[in-house]
DNA sequence: TGTATAATCGAACGATCGTTCTATTGGTGG
DNA sequence: CCACCAATAGAACGATCGTTCGATTATACA
């Protein structure tokens, strides 16, 4: 086990936790045992307890998605250069498609009705995201929409697809899969 | 609330007991004021307890999803009959994409590890099944397999697209498209 | 080196967990 | 009408839950 020197490491190790267990099946006995720290240290760090930790990883792995999947869509590379570093920010985010959980930690059990909304606004905005610059390459709005809910949905599918089959390099393959089809059918 | 009247019943209101607080998040008060029924009236029904409640429920999805989605690719219809009575299968199955939980419930948390070779087995199954139908459509094993998993990527992708955004309209559409797509696809 | 404070820990709290016990109700065949 | 059993329910069990307390150790600075 990775030791824990920093409140980073502690995150990150929550991550892990929260994401191999769920919300409501993570207990502080099983997140004292996984982090090495006592049940009062851990509110030491966490006043706010269990929930204040879950919103630490939620936002830890929010600020990732926005560095590593939406600010390449943001960036002033050509079309295909961004969908390319979006994609492998996707790898990097879900850990080639081993991290399928991150999203269905938050949105399942108890924390569904804080989280809802967040990852609501979240998919919205890589969807609005995708719509602008695929508009940009001249394809009209409603077939811009629809191709961007295209490309999320694949991606999506392949997480669940992946851990469901224990298939991960079909993760992989699936990501290449949408490269060549956006591409395809934007650039013909 | 839907009276209880039979133990039908009583798995089809544990189904969505189960689906929307998740199992770690149900708890056997949740149970007994949702069900109506007292903690005790519950393990006469289920001596098991809350374990055999889980797999009561999972064995009722299962057998549905095999009378759904699985055995409508298993007639004589021509092909794409059986693609459209699938699709239509899998509205039934995820009730317009508002159940996507389903598969989610037992993937993760305690019963993740109890469960998880079932499921395998299942997207497995169903792939295989994909696969030999549109290889009788004169398709190569290879491109088959592609066809098959995009299939299925497409249909998970839009369970959980349409849930983290609240449009299940979307689900409809999603449908509708992967129609259209892997009919052109296979019958050019 | 002494001291303030950051960080840790085990023990214990009340509440709730899943489960079991004992008793009571409801219907059905003799 | 009674006897039997399926089905119900409330109360209580030990265990574990998330949380808090009091006290101890490590660290950093004067």
């Amino acid at each position: 086990m990775v030791k824990i020197v920093s409140y980073k490491d502690l995150v990150d190790k929550l991550t892990d936790i929260f994401c191999e267990y769920g919300y409501d099946g993570t207990s502080l006995t099983i997140l004292s045992q996984n982090t090495g720290l006592g049940r009062a240290s851990l509110y030491y760090h966490f006043p706010g307890g269990k929930e204040e930790m879950a919103n630490a990883v939620y936002e830890k792995i929010s600020r990732d998605f926005t560095k590593l999947v939406l600010s390449p869509l943001a960036s002033d590379h050509n079309f295909p250069t961004k969908i390319k570093n979006m994609l492998e920010g996707i790898n990097l985010f879900y850990n080639n498609g081993q991290r399928s959980c991150l999203l269905d930690v938050f949105a399942i059990g108890s924390t569904k009705d804080i989280f809802n909304s967040q990852i609501k606004n979240a998919a919205l905005y890589w969807k609005d995201s995708l719509v602008k610059i695929i508009e940009d390459e001249g394809i009209d709005n409603n077939r811009a929409i629809m191709l961007s809910e295209e490309i999320i949905i694949s991606i999506e599918g392949a997480l669940v697809f992946a851990r469901a089959t224990g298939d991960f390099e079909s993760f992989n393959r699936a990501l290449e899969n949408i490269l060549l089809t956006i591409t395809k059918n934007i650039l013909d």
